[in-house]
DNA sequence: GTCGAACACTTCGATGTCGAAATCTTAGCA
DNA sequence: TGCTAAGATTTCGACATCGAAGTGTTCGAC
């Protein structure tokens, strides 16, 4: 009578027959549902990976973070951007600045700012785990046409565009 | 030169702009990045509404997948469909069935095992808060009609049958 | 039947995270 | 200038999580 873990595909549809059962529209939840369960996934495969290299997960959003913003932020804005308390940060910097990857410096025009950046040494490492982990990506996608790729691109993009209005 | 969190569709322009700077394959990334931006988003606004309902976003987890079960489920299965260590499941079910949301029963067949269900104030809790969400949720899609709701579904499942093969 | 390996859950010590309070800096206003 | 309010970061105590070790149970080989 063991009850095997499902496969993926059976969650996933067992997850929306339980979310419509409980008076969700099925359009609705068969779209977050899935985006959900995938993005559930490929974080667990992060943390794998990330563990192989030595980081925390919650380091990696900081890295990356800063990769993606290109220049300097402030512990405050790193806190907001991978959704942590801003006192979180402290400790987490701490550690990323003995490891190599991050400068603090006090911000010249305003001391009570610090700027975080990216080292050398930093963009190394966000360099060589994305093009480690874009291998499995790209597998996850091998069913899908380049066509089909850009079709769910857009629609992705075009959901992300009202998330701010939502927001509000 | 207060630098403001910049809004969804920036920073995932951004995001994919240095993913693929990094290494990785442009079409690959708009959509994992897509689908990781919107499911972290879409989590952000869960953790605010479960506070309000008075649980942890741990909690949820639980209850949401024993609804999706519809039947009983080991700690051990939890933790593992959950994505948490088993010991964790421990204190979390604590707290649960103080609540009043779960049952635990020993397993009448195998002593090591304890099942959980969910009690009638769990089901009760869980359609709420579902009803809850369903309505941030039709606000996201709203740009999407009824058909590109369907194939954006369709696409998204092909993606996620894949999963299991590519975690082998 | 008995022994040992495997399993299921819990306990334990270490670490990460949170929210509140403390410290220091800046901005606004009289 | 002097005073107060607001902002940025860190420190602090409480709590959740993790991996490892501990306890009790089951299963299979002999």
């Amino acid at each position: 009578m063991a009850k095997r873990t499902p496969s993926a595909a059976e969650q996933h549809r067992r997850a929306v027959a339980a979310y419509v059962a409980a008076g969700g529209e099925e359009s609705v939840q068969r779209v977050i549902t899935a985006v959900q369960g995938l993005s559930r996934k490929l974080d667990q495969w992060y943390a794998r990976q990330l563990t192989d290299l030595g980081i925390t997960a919650g380091e990696w959003a900081v890295v990356a973070t800063l990769a993606k913003d290109g220049g300097a932020l402030t512990p405050s804005q790193l806190a907001d951007l991978t959704n942590v308390a801003p006192s979180s940060m402290t400790h987490r910097l701490d550690k990323l600045a003995e490891r190599g990857f991050i400068d603090r410096t006090p911000d010249a025009e305003n001391r009570t700012r610090i700027l975080v950046r990216l080292t050398t040494d930093g963009w190394e490492f966000f360099s060589l785990a994305i093009r480690g982990s874009d291998v499995v990506e790209s597998d996850v996608l091998q069913d899908l046409g380049d066509d089909e790729r850009h079709e769910l691109a857009r629609m992705l993009e075009v959901v992300i565009a009202r998330l701010d209005d939502v927001d509000a």
